[in-house]
DNA sequence: GACTATTGGTCAGGTTACCTGACCAAACAG
DNA sequence: CTGTTTGGTCAGGTAACCTGACCAATAGTC
């Protein structure tokens, strides 16, 4: 008895979700490997593409899709552990702005680092040419769903 | 002052990341428009390829790669709103396997035809050559991972 | 057969990343 | 001056995860 809708997988979502999965342990097991086993996965993901450096704690929040809240309490633990501080926004006084320690310049260049790497390994695999032809698939997607607004734009208001 | 890295974003970790939030967030929205709106992200998750139906909790919690405990859970959650039962393998009288009620297979077969709506829509934003070729460099990355065993095979041993 | 080890699953209890709601202070609009 | 909006914080709750202890059925060994 097949299902009306033959599966003839993997699908596409699923492949995404392994391969992202993949970069992803990678970036955690880099951070940890380089001495930063302070940090968890929700600490480890602030700190992904564009970063902290400079930003605003509502401008986080929008990017990462979770409340203020929640990303005042994760801040809370990086500026107790010594990966950021928080100083006033001088042209704005009621902003703060996130300001990366030297420690927290060192994490954030390991996960570079490892983000590049991982581009790497993932051109090694598919070679050069077919390489680069994924980047150029998988960027013309990003512009494509972002331009939409499809991600990332549910309720810019608050939540 | 620019970084020893010079990043050149987007980094493909980041657009893998972009573009499977954004088919996981339309497979969320078509549960949730298909009436399926007692269950969370956690549920449905369990859904993903390649499902629940047939299969043991401890297989669930390996391919999850999360804790049995954890599954054993969500499963209850799950079978107190009437997605599933358990009931026990006729073959090992220890096993239970899992098996989908009418309300399941309903909210599975929405999560399958939704990841194949995805699928068309990445072909349509890439035409045709250019998705076919995207889809078989998404299936090779996934070959290699799995194949080294990088991704959930951390310590088959329990967990 | 009896004896241990392994496997599949459950119960009890803790942690924490999220959430909602209420609130304050600075900035802005009229 | 008087609301309203914006950036941030405090208090408290929810639930998805975890660890540890445990039981029952199976498999391996003598």
């Amino acid at each position: 008895m097949s299902s009306v809708i033959d599966p003839t997988p993997p699908y596409v979502g699923y492949s995404l979700r392994v391969v992202w999965q993949w970069v992803w342990e990678l970036n955690m097991a880099a951070a940890t490997r380089a001495g930063y086993d302070d940090v968890n996965p929700a600490h480890v993901s602030l700190f992904r593409y564009p970063g902290l450096d400079g930003y605003r704690l509502t401008d986080i929040a929008q990017r990462m899709q979770i409340t203020k809240q929640s990303v005042h309490q994760l801040l809370g633990h990086l500026e107790s552990l010594g990966y950021l501080i928080r100083e006033t926004d001088p042209g704005n006084r009621r902003a703060r702005l996130v300001r990366l320690t030297p420690k927290g310049r060192g994490l954030q260049e390991v996960i570079r680092r490892q983000a590049l790497d991982a581009e790497r390994r993932i051109l090694d695999i598919l070679g050069e040419d077919r390489g680069e032809q994924f980047k150029k698939s998988l960027a013309l997607l990003v512009d494509e769903i972002t331009a939409d607004g499809e991600v990332g734009a549910h309720d810019a208001a608050d939540r």
